[in-house]
DNA sequence: TATGGTTACGGATGCCGTAAACATC
DNA sequence: GATGTTTACGGCATCCGTAACCATA
């Protein structure tokens, strides 16, 4: 599993679409199409039901895309953490004077 | 990102030791060391510093080590959840009787 | 018949393991 | 000098895009 995976599913289950996806994404068909596919595989379960004209989210797929969104986020609050050098005590831009946060640390 | 990358950082976090943590997954010792490099790449940091002898965390390195930790978590978690192929109402095996889990769904 | 997703296929890229090199204690 | 990590390198697998195929409305 990787967030390349998981940001083209959850492209996908926004668009309903793998062709719109697939320009929202800068890449090819297919290639969205294989990547699903890969995930859905390792799942082990059908993500998305396509009947050529549509696309529709399976009921495992409406339950791993609040997984897909919730990895996403941390993998991004991860990034940002390292990427811009912050410090565990210099948090950036906080607004309001809430003293935990909501979700994750 | 990849959940592998996070697993053999997570394990030679845990191991303090390449070698040692490359025998805990059955992978060679360079695979390993190639591995959290490119995630050192691509987060555009060091997460551990080595010295042919010992290894040790940066600061970035237990930073993301929470971060790589709840990251697998939820993949896990995503992937008990469809495998086994648990409809949201059946739960496994709760003990006690909390109407809210406690951290993700 | 037209639209949209999948499969086939080829080239390029990446990955893993063995072996060699390198660095520290 | 011994231990442990990195770098070099070669084979194999994987990935992506183009093109062809297929299914439905």
């Amino acid at each position: 599993m990787n967030t390349m995976q998981l940001n083209r599913f959850v492209e996908v289950a926004a668009q309903l679409s793998f062709s719109k996806a697939a320009e929202a994404l800068h890449v090819s068909q297919p290639t969205v199409s294989h990547q699903i596919k890969a995930l859905e595989d390792e799942l082990g379960c059908a993500l998305l039901v396509r009947s050529t004209r549509t696309v529709r989210l399976t009921d495992d797929g409406f339950a791993f895309l609040e997984y897909a969104n919730d990895i996403l986020d941390l993998a991004a609050r991860a990034e940002r953490r390292l990427k811009h050098k912050q410090r565990p005590n210099s948090q950036q831009l906080r607004i309001g004077a809430q003293h935990k946060r909501a979700t994750y640390p």
